[in-house]
DNA sequence: CTTACATATGAAAGTATATTCATATGTTCA
DNA sequence: TGAACATATGAATATACTTTCATATGTAAG
């Protein structure tokens, strides 16, 4: 969750009325917008990321992320709980131990896409 | 930045010995995948988000910007300085007003692959 | 059914982050 | 050069976030 603040002060008179109507009009509805960066939110924390990059070729139980990772296993449990909320990872049990896997293509491709962005 | 621990504990001897060395080996450095999360961070607040997609057609000025979005002009001048850091937007003056725009086609292609997945 | 293993979860602590307010900086024009 | 406008910035405040620690839940095997 963000913070909730006040809207913003509304004292300053739009220098260029016209471009200002174009693209208001133009601009996706608040929540959407929320839900946008709620997304990106997920991929933000170097553990997730590190997590989701782990899992890129092949699912994994809990324990072997965190060795891997060389990571808590609270740590990792914590985490793999948001990123399953945010629909990025499903999992399977196998006995005793619980396999997760990237939910889907989308989420390869917009780590591909941030990586191509980081290498230039 | 976010904040920072100590390592995990490695108590947990792994599972799968043979997975563990093979994802170990192909994990990319720590430090890049740091840089990802970093970026994936600048993306992930719903300010930022509305700032850049309001960039995503046309370039705009500061006032326009706090007008359109319904912000104060310090806040969406501070989160502009975020941005203009991570080199995503970049801004030309022209006489007292500073016009912002959309740094390359990398930041649209990112936008519109969130899009994607949102609109599932 | 009891023990050991694997994972999940709640609370607490520490850190990071975004906004607001006040003010500074920079630009134009009279 | 001074007034007005546009943007930037520092400090303070409030909130959110991640980890750790301790413990709970769930599963398998003896």
């Amino acid at each position: 969750m963000e913070p909730k603040y006040e809207e913003g002060s509304k004292d300053y008179i739009a220098a260029h009325e016209e471009i200002v109507a174009k693209v208001k009009a133009s601009q996706p509805e608040d929540e959407y917008l929320y839900d946008l960066s709620e997304l990106f939110k997920i991929f933000g924390d170097s553990t997730r990321i590190k997590i989701l990059y782990s899992l890129f070729e092949t699912e994994l139980c809990v324990g072997d992320m965190a060795t891997i990772l060389n990571l808590s296993q609270s740590s990792v449990s914590h985490q793999l709980r948001i990123l399953k909320d945010a629909k990025l990872v499903k999992f399977r049990r196998d006995g005793k131990s619980i396999f997760y896997s990237l939910d889907d293509e989308h989420v390869r491709t917009i780590l591909s896409m941030g990586m191509e962005h980081v290498e230039e």
